[in-house]
DNA sequence: GTCTATAATCAGATAGAC
DNA sequence: GTCTATCTGATTATAGAC
């Protein structure tokens, strides 16, 4: 065979030790923290050990993201699921340790192609799942807009919670609260009768 | 003294080829590609003119950064000075290089105190000369809006822009051309009479 | 599954000659 | 202003013992 080389269980402890240890420095320090040593040490592991439950570095930075993403696309579907979908969504959408691991791997994504398509894939993922769900609520007339459709909602939406909470953590909130009381006052509008 | 060392003069020749390295390397492979070493490749120097006119390799990111948004304030000043405003804006948010480079900056700003405060000094300069620019444009009657303040404008206008250019770098279009007619549409009826 | 040991490479930075 | 040479430390990754 090619490769004599030994790779832990999937389902050992360790690496999912291994895999908080990356997802914590990558959000307090960003993604060029996550160094087999550092992940390790934070973990209270020798850094060697990475390399036996992840053949590369990238295979660690990816088992990060899809964890997060699985549980992202999981509490959207509920968020879609609620009583308020379009609040839920919002609420869910401005999660600020999500958003900053997104932004983190769409840095990531310049460089290294096998992160790049899986960011693609997951993202495509979530937009088409909120489309769909706006556009049955629109067919349903639970939503109503006579400008707005659910492609436009949904690229607003995110595009807005995003920006914001990357600039909150640049210590920037210039219009912020300006901002969160329009988009409340729009998606209630939205969630009532025309 | 404390530093014995020398620095290039601030207007050598070679200390632009270098920001201009760096910047090409930063937009075409991220951050983390902008090591001494690359840098001074790409220019077709020595890796030790790096340090020779850079202090550290964080003071040649800032002066690629600074560069950058000088020439942004500018170009954004005359947008809004021009016939239409709004739309001219529009089209300068979404400058793809700007906002890629921006990004990385952000992306920088996790670890890097003196990085991360330039961005937030420069970032509150552009969003002020915006919301001071269509105040301005408000009170003349050019712009009319019933739910719509300034503050609000400017933050939704960069939201889109970054996020739909991100995305795009992705390989990810569901929703963008939606929402670009969209923001055109809203923009006309804006800078038309009430 | 975890360890020691090691290889090979790259990084930032400085000293001193020219 | 640019060069050679060098120091120091970090990185990913592998081999092989236990």
């Amino acid at each position: 065979m090619a490769s004599p080389r030994r790779l832990g269980a999937p389902d050992a402890k360790n690496r999912t030790v291994l895999i908080d240890a990356a997802e914590q420095l990558m959000l307090e320090e960003g993604y060029a923290a996550v160094t087999a040593r550092r992940v390790a040490a934070r973990a209270g592991l020798k850094h060697q050990l990475v390399h036996y439950y992840f053949r590369a570095m990238d295979d660690l930075l990816l088992a990060v993201f899809r964890r997060r993403a699985e549980q992202g696309l999981e509490r959207q579907a509920q968020a879609l699921a609620s009583g308020q979908p379009l609040r839920a969504l919002w609420q869910h959408s401005t999660d600020t340790r999500d958003t900053t691991l997104v932004m983190e791997f769409m840095g990531l994504a310049n460089t290294r192609e096998a992160i790049r398509s899986e960011i693609a894939r997951y993202a495509e993922r979530s937009r088409v799942a909120q489309v769909e769900a706006l556009a049955g609520l629109f067919a349903e007339g639970r939503l109503t807009s006579d400008a707005c459709s659910p492609e436009v909602l949904t690229v607003l939406l995110t595009s807005v919670s995003r920006v914001m909470i990357m600039e909150q953590a640049l210590g920037m909130t210039i219009g912020h609260a300006e901002t969160a009381a329009f988009v409340e006052r729009w998606l209630r509008r939205l969630e009532r009768e025309p």
